[in-house]
Parts: C-alpha cells; structure tokens; sequence
DNA sequence: CGATGGTGCTGAACCGGTTAAGCAAGTGGG
DNA sequence: CCCACTTGCTTAACCGGTTCAGCACCATCG
C-alpha cells in the first residue's frame, strides 16, 4: 500500500510519466481524451503529489509559509492578538494548499535564526513578519537569503519589503479626545515595549493628541503586555497622590489587570477612573464593567498579509497598503469623570 | 548567489559527493581529515540540507509535525488552552530541527481532511490529534494512511494509538467536595460540548463525586467555550427561582463571562455565588474576585507530546502515558455559602 | 508534390540529497 | 608471498516530480 506516484498512474494509462505531468497540471501536449482517462486513473488511485517531490523540481514552491510568534507561553495563551492574526491568515490560506509553519520563541535572536534556516533548508516559500522593532535585524536576514516577506508594521524602517501599515494617531486622537470631553486632565498610558516601532508612533501620537484636545498631563510607561506588568503599574499610578484619572493600555490583558487593581484599591470605574483597552476581544465585553477600547479587525489583517505573501511569493509585484486602523468601541469603562 | 549543495561542497573539496553526504552526517566511510575539511567547506560556504531533497529520498522524513485546532478564530483569541498547548510543543521541538504546521479550522471534517492531505502530499511525519469526540472520524483517517500520530485523550475509543490521557475525576472530586464543605448543595456545571469524550467524563466524575460528597443537586448545561455561551447560561441559571449556589465552568474564559453575569445581577461572588474554573491562566488571577480554577499545566503537555510524536515518528514503540490531571487552586472566587 | 507547422506523445535530464555496490590501496596473518 | 579484510573513496541508482528537446504523424498550403 505504497503512496501511488506518477510513474504507476503512467503504467496504468499506458502513457509517458512526462504525459501524465502535462495532464495532471492541465497544460497543453496531451488530448483531451488522454487527459480524461490520466485523471480519472489518478483519481482512482487516490493520488496526491508528493510536496517535496514538486519542491525539488526547477523552481518549485514547497506550499508553505512561515511566521514566528515572539512571545513567552504564558503571554500567547491569553493574548488574543496573535491568534487572531493566525485565524485570519489560515482562513486565506484555506483551500490553497498552502500550509502555515509557526514557531513559537522567547527569544528575539531565536527568531533571526528561525528565518535563516526557514530559508537554507527550503521550508517556506516566504515569511510574515510581525512586531517591527526599531534595529530590527530580521529585515537584513531576509533581504540576504531572498525570502519574500510582507510585514506586518512600516512603512519605515523596514526596508523597501511590501507591508501592511495602519494609522496609529488616528484611533489615539479619537481616544484622547474623548477622554478630554470627559473631564480627564491627567491621563497615563501602559504602553507596550519601548523597542517596538508601533509603541513609539502610538507615544508621539498620544502626546499630539494631548497637546491638540488640551489635556494638560500626560505620560506613558513601559510594559510588556503581561498581565503581571499591568497589574504592578497600574499599582504604582493609581497610588500616586497626584493618580492619573484615566488609563489608555496597548493591550487587552493588561487593561483587565488594570481594572482589578483598581477594584482593589476601591477606586470606582468609570466615576473616578476610566479605562481604555487597544484590541479589543470578547474579554473586553466580559469583564465588568465592559471595557472600552479600540477595535481592531485583526482577523482580516491575518488574511491580508497572507494574501499579499502569496502574491509575492508568485513572483508578483506587490504595494503595500494602509488598513484599518480600527476605531474606538465606548462601553461601560469609561465615563464622566466625577470630582 | 544560489544556495550552495553538496555537489559545490564536493567541487570546493576534491571528494564525491557521494563522500560529502557521510562527511556531513557523522557516517562512517570518510578518514577524519576529509571529514574535518568537508565540514570546514560546508561551514565556510553556508551549507544547509534541503529540507525537499532529504524528505525524497529513501526513507526520508520532512522534519515537520502537524496540529489541527477546530475552533473558531474569535474562540481561539482568547481561549489560552491552544496557545499554551502549542507553546509547549515549540519548546520541545525547537532545536531538534522539527517544524510546525498548524491548521486552524472552523469544521471538524476540514480537520479530517487536512490530516488526509498532509498524509497524501508528505508534508508532515506525523501528527498529533486533540479534542476526542466520540465516533471520531480521524482515527480512521490517520490509521489507514499509516501517519504516525499521539493523541491528547484517551485512552478509549482511540483504537490502539499512543496516548497522554488525564484522570478527569480526581480534579472533579476536589472540586466538588471542596464546594461541598463550604456549604453548597446545588451545583451548575456549564460544560464543553457534549460531542467531546473528556467532556463526558467529567459530566460523570461530576455526577459521582456529588454522590460520595452528599451533595443534593447537580445538573450539567453544554456551552461551546465561548463568552457568549458562558454570558447567556449563566444568565439563566442565576434567574431561576431555585439558583444554584456554585458554578463550576469547563473553561476559563466562561468562567470569567460568569462573573460578569454575577455582577450584572448583583449576586455577590463568593457569599452567595461561587466560582469555579476549569484550566487556569492569567485571566484567572486578574479578574475580581479572582477566580478559583483547576490548575493544569498544558505546557507540559505540549511538551511531552512533541517528545512522543518525534519517538513514534522515529520508529520507536511508544507507551500510552498518564499526564498530571491539575489540582484545585483556591483563589476569591470561592467562599463559604452565606444565606 | 514538397515544404511547413501543429499535435500528441516519448525519452532523458534535472532538482539535491541518500545509499548500496564496487573498487583500489594498504594491512596483517598464515 | 598470497589471501582476506579493512579503509576510504567513487559510481550510479533512486526518491517523485517538472520540463525541454525531439520525433512521428497528419493536415494544410503554395
């Protein structure tokens, strides 16, 4: 019970091995009769190609591609963003034949070293690269070993690879502006990692978007998106004396940590303190009170970046393109602030 | 700037190439100096095997497992099992050269299909298969097209694959005894779908460990594991006339949408209302009150069927293997029933 | 009627590795 | 000194596809 091969679907039509690759890809050099009878043959015998087999030929794809997740275990498991992402691209790919390698590391390095081999040993067609830092040494890796790549962040900074760019001021300006029609004079945010590129653009942005809608202060710390760093700053805010009256997060984890801390110290939301997550997942509608934040389509970001990989890896010419920079979702967290 | 093969290796190195294929792997047939000089060479030119052309030949291995999650991308966001699970399966391949296909998949008979087409296109050695449902359609799939599997269940009615299976009934008995002792004599369970066979297990560990604790009344209702299922049944249990005083939740992210409900109604959680988890993350431990959960460590998980997978796939004889069922982990959610 | 061109197929090379078989040279034993 | 054995290497086949060159056959055209 061997996998049948071209070579036996040969032998059962009586054809050329050459002929039954000509049939089976539906180009032209055979009849249309023998074509018939060749796929039905191979139908018959419950043929597939074999991947490695097509990869080894001239120029051929091995019908994967790649994507490292930089994150430690505990983190991935309740940060709804990657998944997300990963769902989007799956349901692109879906039907296509091509197949999703994912690698999970805690490492940057790791990661550098997971496009290096991805490329020498021919495992993808092509990557997709998230979470762009500034000095990012994975745009180099992939530009030397000719892995076509789409990012996920940019345009800047990246190179001349094809992206995906969202608009971070604009959902900012929308939720800086909205706390200042809501009485909030003193606002903190709990920002991702300083060394990613899209915690600084959303850093200037928030200070703009202060200064244009008149919020007197305004700061931001660092985090790291566990629910742990949420917790520990949030702490240290809202025990301040002069504490901020609202918190923006860069994520959905450490909002909910945020708004148990505050629970804890019983200082009431949204009356004395008002609370806006960045990605919103059906943990913002859960908790109580529901979280406002800014929603962001990461499912259809999934499936563009794939999208667009495909392309590139078919040898197209591909323009990177602004999506959606998601938009600011009111709920039960955020309110009129009552001196 | 072409990747360099064994035959530029064998030209740089004066040898066949013949003898740079046992120079690079370690075989026997090469005296030590040309060894030594190959790999030098290899080192020097950036050598790295074709992952294709190893797979084609006699015997050869892709060097890729496969994993099929079937769960809809707004579930999988934030649902911390699958990322925790695949975490530890990335730790324990990460060196060893093994990749990771991932399917996520929003029906069950595209899951059968995909192991069918990995099968078929020899794109992974093996695969390893969760969520058992009863009369499951991928055992067959997997056995007829002889792909190397482990399976996370069992170990019933999964013919004689190799298995990590987890004695549900003893997490359930301290569970159900520990609620008994605080008071509670009407219990809810809102569980996983019916269709899957740890689900069943648990219903009946549930029914037997309210016996042996003397607790009057327990009753089970399916969900699917997301919020909204948790939210809405939830609702309705805590409306009825003769509410249950405990809720024991087949997973977290219900459990947190039940505490929402709970504030919702303004019943308080723990003097009237208790709360139970069943696998724990963060989310846990961030929410008010924090919740009470059983404590599994899935990591482990992912890690110890990797470790199995990569034995089956090397023509080893596994043993099927009993994994830590988890343990209670009291937190707020829990208290003595105040009436 | 011969040159031309298209159709339908075959044969063989090729992709980049692995591996069995063969062979020359050196070594040791009887 | 001959034989057997080991060492270190080469040669060639093979894995399962793709693709190019060539060839026989037939129809068409000037």
């Amino acid at each position: 019970m061997r996998r049948p091969t071209i070579v036996d679907i040969a032998k059962a039509a009586g054809v050329s091995k050459g002929s039954v690759s000509y049939a089976l890809n539906g180009r032209p050099g055979v009849s249309e009769e023998t074509r018939r009878r060749i796929l039905a043959i191979a139908h018959d015998l419950g043929w597939a190609p074999s991947s490695p087999a097509r990869a080894l030929s001239s120029g051929g794809r091995v019908g994967a591609i790649g994507l490292v997740i930089d994150r430690p275990a505990h983190v991935l498991g309740v940060e709804p963003f990657f998944m997300q992402f990963v769902s989007g691209i799956e349901a692109e790919l879906t039907g296509s034949g091509v197949d999703l390698l994912l690698q999970v590391t805690e490492e940057h390095q790791a990661e550098v070293a997971a496009y290096r081999r991805w490329a020498a040993e021919q495992r993808v067609d092509g990557v997709i690269i998230v979470d762009v830092r500034t000095e990012d040494p994975r745009f180099e890796a992939v530009q030397k070993t000719f892995l076509p790549t789409v990012v996920l962040g940019g345009p800047e900074g990246i190179g001349s690879l094809p992206c995906l760019y969202t608009d971070e001021s604009a959902p900012m300006r929308e939720v800086v502006h909205y706390l200042g029609a809501l009485g909030h004079q003193r606002i903190a945010r709990i920002a991702g990692p300083e060394y990613f590129v899209h915690t600084g653009k959303r850093t200037r942005a928030f200070l703009e978007a202060a200064e244009e809608a008149g919020v007197a202060e305004v700061y931001t710390e660092h985090a790291d998106y566990t629910g742990e760093a949420g917790t520990r700053i949030t702490r240290r805010l809202l025990t301040r004396t002069d504490r901020p009256t609202a918190l923006v997060y860069d994520n959905d984890l450490m909002a909910v940590a945020g708004l148990g801390v505050a629970r804890e110290l019983g200082v009431d939301v949204p009356s004395q303190l008002s609370i806006v997550a960045w990605d919103d997942s059906t943990l913002c509608g859960l908790v109580r009170p529901a979280l406002t934040a800014v929603v962001r389509d990461v499912v259809s970001y999934g499936r563009e970046a794939a999208r667009m990989l495909v392309k590139v890896v078919s040898g197209e010419r591909v323009q990177s393109k602004e999506i959606s920079p998601g938009e600011l979702q009111p709920r039960a967290s955020t309110g009129l602030l009552l001196s």
